[in-house]
DNA sequence: TGCAAGCATTTTGTATACAGTATAAAAAAT
DNA sequence: ATTTTTTATACTGTATACAAAATGCTTGCA
């Protein structure tokens, strides 16, 4: 994840230049794979059969099954290979606490250290993002949803700050789509978000930090029915 | 023919008794030939070369990079191979500012959740620590010091917000470890310890929060000249 | 002397081959 | 029929081989 070179979510993923490493290739496809249920959480995989699948050989398919299980997407058994790893509520439960702290110490620094532009990014990320929630449009609705999370994040200027809180969100991406279902909880988190970016741009730490609380908090609400 | 790896002596884990796979064993070493400075910081890593030292074939060696990448404590050029990380000092500072917020979460979780048994232990390390220090055994002190912030971040029971900050605490061990230096910092040091076990015992989050924060920013402080 | 082009060497990236191990199925024994 | 042992097979772990890319050096020329 650290070195990996990360392209932003949602972009065409064919627009980049073809220059990637097969190394970095498979990861992100099996990441992908992983975070979108191809994979199945405790599912055995077989280096012969997917390498076949996806075009390469074991080798550099293997050292990308290395570098996922750094990364805690898949378990590496000796002498059995690597399974999908699943994760226990509590493990999720544990994730999004984490997850929370972290967000609420990026909201924290965003506030004092943040340019106004970059604020006003993270409010047309909402701004787009309520306009897929007023159209129904799921997906669309999820991926701003993440971006602004990540964004808030980013605001914070901490590296290895976004670097973890990304290791993390990965983890949570299939469960917290998976949860956003249901149309009250969805307007819930709305709500919550407009709250959210308002503290923000009001550079107002402490309501800031309370409001990215509860919203996270109401996550593992939203979500623990489906762990 | 499985190859003759000639054992590494010295701090063989005696709790894990089953050999542990060859991958994760030259992981193991690798990580503390980097930790401990045998390969420096920036240093370009020839697979055949560091392959032949540690009596294994290219292969698992590369598979033990590509995990170390996704751990961040080397960097993956492509078509030029793995080049161990260099950090910057804004690179540790957030880094100590993340593992400051970690440890305040732990420590407020730990204060309503840690069972007796389990503060005491904490507490004993402690002791032992000091006992340490008086001595002068600085690697000893060393040692004991990162056994109780890890041991404290335990006490949450959380092994996502463990696995993290083990992430970011090994990236910084060097460093830090090479900042410990100068008696009068040290002595600080063991006062705020002091303070924070007591903390700790009492359950009082609120104080034991606000140690740890004092206690990781003078770590900073003390480790920032050497970054 | 300075520079550039081409060749040689080194190193990484990928594929394949081989050995060891676990799993499953079949055969034998009770 | 059930349990145990044997055997076959499939898969992982490691090594080696080969291809592509990068680096460095030599040589030729101005």
């Amino acid at each position: 994840m650290a070195s990996e070179v990360t392209e932003p979510v949602g972009r065409r993923n064919v627009a980049t230049i073809s220059r990637q490493s097969l190394h970095g290739e498979i990861v992100t496809r099996l990441r992908d794979m992983i975070i979108e249920g191809d994979l199945q959480p405790g599912e055995r995989i077989y280096e012969n059969q997917l390498g076949e699948e996806l075009g390469v050989s074991r080798t550099p398919l293997r050292e990308a099954l290395k570098f996922l299980a750094s990364e805690g997407l898949v378990e590496l058994v000796p002498s059995r290979g690597a399974v999908v790893k699943r994760f226990s509520a509590k493990d999720v439960e544990d994730m999004l606490i984490v997850l929370r702290s972290m967000e609420m110490l990026a909201g924290r620094i965003a506030c004092v250290a943040a340019s106004d532009e970059a604020i006003g990014q993270i409010r047309l990320l909402h701004d787009a993002m309520v306009k897929h929630y007023e159209a129904g449009e799921r997906l669309e609705y999820y991926k701003l949803n993440q971006q602004i999370h990540t964004g808030i994040v980013a605001l914070a200027n901490n590296a290895p700050l976004a670097e973890v809180h990304g290791l993390l969100q990965s983890r949570v991406k299939r469960i917290r789509f998976i949860g956003h279902e249901g149309a009250e909880r969805w307007a819930g988190a709305v709500a919550e978000h407009e709250r959210i970016i308002a503290a923000l741009e009001a550079r107002d730490a402490e309501t800031l930090a309370r409001e990215l609380d509860t919203h996270l908090a109401n996550g593992w609400e939203r979500v623990k029915s489906v762990v």
